[in-house]
DNA sequence: AGCACGCCGACT
DNA sequence: GTCGGCGTGCTC
């Protein structure tokens, strides 16, 4: 009897170990491979998995061996894209299976749809070959074109060799034309017909504007798009020219730093510091981090654009670890928009009550930014008022007793929304789980019927501006309104083409989109985020106060005043809006440096955080008590590593469960590793999957976590 | 994770 | 009597 053939397979499934099937060559047609994603029965189920293994025996006993059922019509994924995932699942404690098996695309997890693939993949071809040439493409510059500036940061860039790992930082701010050169610089690499390159965007709404420009530049290549609004379909045949290497540009979110790309030679990440990089459910892995793992690996250049740069990746640059590229004129001559800091506290900047202009009801525009809006209004230009908060009123109060709209489910407030947003009613809505409820007509303790809004959102603000400004016309983009009637790419149109004078929202409106007309940006809730738990929340706060204050006056196509910035704030002092009054970008990051530096945290310490959810947060206490006391035991807690005491999360409840998290942290990466994977193990050892065999805690391990 | 098996309390 | 809570074990 000739050696059978026995493969380890990997499933979806929050287990450590692979599975050894039975490979009949004859039924399968042909020899396994390493990479080969298959049909395997498991359990009283049918399991989609990846083969990590190929032998010619099994630990296993033998008899209890079943076979592979079906093999996938794909190429096997590619080696280098497996070390990759090896390495994520390790460094971000994950088992393999559940590493690997999330990243491919529904469309190929459908073993009944396998044998009809091919047949669909042929019709989607000739579909294409018609549909390519009405694609719109748009923003072609030419370097002949470039500034001096723009001109030698693209030298710069070709002078790095091509089949080496390179980390270059290229740090400039916005409207210097970073896209434009690190596109020409791509063009280059591209010259190699059969090379693949990687082009990662923070988030889906970048992609629409990108992807036009990208097409501009590369006509004749095939490039995909890959995130996670992409229909089911698109995605399984985009990833799949990607797998295969027939499409030369990959242009998405997190998502795509895990596509398999057989001859991956250069990577970009443009924002490269947007917290959006960071996978927040699954494993929680940071999309940049391993990007630059896969440019190490297969010794290509990974270029890492940015206004302002991550806190760790600005030092490796100063460190000279990172190729330091600075691009430091705007071109196109446009100029830097002027901030002004509105002090609160200044009764000067305040409406008085004798004022004839003065709105009705209480608002957060303040008497020196209505005066700039009314001057930018006047100029024809348009004007953005950010403020990061949806709904009407972040909470509903009692004004008689101490009543506040707190949510049952979690340990947050309920948002009012007012009717026509969410639905054709006034409604409280959780905006942690997502729990709506009608508004109460009178106090749920006391009885009072007079109920009063607290704090102001989007919705009022927007009443606000429509009562100070009735002749303007007024645009309110947010998550609620994008949802409700268009999406959030035809408000941008409409901001693009000029239909409206004020524009009210969220972050959301300042990302990615360049606006011709923009005279002027607000930000009114600018403190809100001064002060908070998190101590990454300054860095995050600067690097969007840039961001917004690049879209005022970005080209100004009349050559006017470059627009202005206006931030509403009670700490004028403060070190970040003291750094962005001089547009100093990098005395901010060297000033967060040395904080950093004295207190111990990132990037000078590594972090890990174990989080534990249980029907009660005493419960989880004790759970993450109880890892600690191990781990102190068994002797992992050593020098340089320090584990804190458990503590409950922000959001400590969420739809009936209760949340605590453990801060693990390290001045040394090996170290934190070591102890992580000893968790690993202690956890697992009692745990059916992710969630203890004592007391049911459902637990996760995050490494380098964003924010605590 | 998802599911079956098995053991104890309170209910149509 | 049995329905269903959840502790335990297993998946090649």
């Amino acid at each position: 009897m000739p050696a059978p053939i026995v493969v380890q397979v990997v499933v979806d499934k929050p287990l450590a170990q692979g599975f050894d099937y039975l490979w009949d060559k004859d039924l399968l047609g042909g020899l396994p491979e390493v990479g080969a994603i298959v049909e395997v029965p498991f359990g009283r189920t049918m399991l989609v998995g990846m083969v990590i293994k190929v032998s010619a025996y099994s630990d296993y006993e033998s008899y209890k061996l079943k076979g592979v059922a079906r093999v996938a019509p794909l190429p096997p994924l590619d080696p280098a894209v497996l070390r990759l995932m090896n390495f994520a699942s390790q460094y971000y404690i994950h088992g393999l299976g559940e590493t690997i098996i999330p990243t491919i695309p529904q469309m190929w997890k459908k073993p009944d749809d396998w044998e009809k693939i091919p047949q669909k993949l042929a019709a989607d071809n000739e579909k294409k070959k018609k549909k390519t040439l009405s694609e719109v493409s748009e923003g072609f510059i030419d370097e002949n074109r470039f500034n001096d500036g723009q001109k030698l940061a693209l030298e710069k860039l070709r002078a790095c060799p091509s089949s080496e790992f390179k980390a270059i930082l290229l740090q400039g701010q916005t409207g210097s034309g970073k896209t434009a050169v690190f596109l020409n610089w791509l063009s280059g690499i591209l010259k190699d017909t059969s090379a693949q390159v990687l082009l990662l965007v923070p988030e889906i709404n970048l992609t629409p504007q990108l992807e036009r420009r990208v097409r501009a530049y590369f006509p004749d290549k095939k490039m995909v798009v890959l995130h996670s609004g992409v229909s089911e379909k698109v995605r399984g045949i985009a990833w799949h020219a990607a797998m295969t290497g027939e499409a030369k540009i990959i242009l998405g979110t997190r998502l795509a730093a895990l596509t398999p790309m057989p001859n991956l030679r250069a990577i970009v990440i443009d924002e490269e510091h947007d917290p959006s990089y960071k996978q927040q459910d699954g494993i929680r892995y940071s999309a940049r981090d391993l990007a630059v793992w896969r440019a190490h690996d297969l010794k290509i250049p990974i270029l890492l654009a940015s206004a302002t740069p991550s806190l760790e990746t600005w030092m490796a640059a100063k460190a000279g670890r990172y190729e330091y590229v600075r691009l430091d004129e705007r071109a196109q001559g446009a100029s830097l928009p002027q901030v002004h800091l509105i002090n609160m506290r200044d009764p000067q900047t305040q409406f008085s009550p004798g004022d004839v202009d003065k709105p009705k009801s209480k608002s957060l525009i303040t008497k020196t930014l209505a005066n700039a809006v009314s001057k930018n209004l006047a100029s024809k230009q348009q004007s953005l008022i950010l403020i990061n908060r949806r709904g009407y009123a972040p909470v509903l109060s009692c004004s008689a007793c101490s009543w506040l709209s707190k949510c049952e489910q979690c340990t947050s407030y309920m948002v009012l929304h007012k009717a026509g947003a969410l639905g054709r009613k006034s409604v409280l809505s959780c905006h942690h789980c997502g729990l709506v409820k009608a508004i109460p007509n009178h106090c749920p303790d006391c009885g009072n019927l007079d109920l009063t809004s607290l704090g102001q959102g989007t919705q009022k603000v927007e009443d606000s501006i429509e009562e100070m400004w009735p002749g303007a016309r007024l645009l309110r983009v947010d998550t609620d309104s994008s949802r409700k009637s268009k999406g959030a790419e035809e408000l941008f149109q409409e901001i693009h083409e000029g239909n409206v004078d004020i524009v009210v929202g969220t972050q959301m409106i300042a990302k990615g989109h360049d606006y011709q007309n923009i005279g002027l940006v607000a930000v009114l809730d600018a403190d809100s985020r001064l002060f908070s738990q998190d101590f990454r929340a300054a860095e995050r706060l600067f690097a969007q106060l840039v961001q917004v204050a690049g879209r005022a006056g970005r080209s100004n196509k009349s050559g006017e005043m470059g627009g202005a910035i206006y931030i509403e704030t009670q700490f004028p002092e403060a070190a970040v809006f003291q750094f962005l009054l001089r547009h100093d970008v990098d005395g901010f990051l060297s000033f967060t440096a040395n904080e950093r530096k004295e207190a111990g945290l990132p990037p000078f310490a590594y972090q890990a955080l174990i989080h534990a959810e249980a029907k009660s947060l005493d419960k989880a206490i004790r759970f993450l008590g109880g890892l600690k006391r191990h781990l102190k035991a068994e002797g992992h807690v050593s020098h340089g590593l320090r584990v804190y005491d458990p503590v409950p999360k922000a959001v400590m409840r969420v739809a009936g469960s209760e949340r605590a998290q453990l801060l693990v942290e390290s001045d040394d990466r090996k170290n934190l590793q070591e102890i992580l994977e000893a968790m690993d193990r202690y956890l697992r050892e009692n745990s059916q999957g992710r969630i203890s065999k004592e007391g049911r805690i459902r637990w996760l391990i995050e490494r380098d976590p964003i924010s605590i």
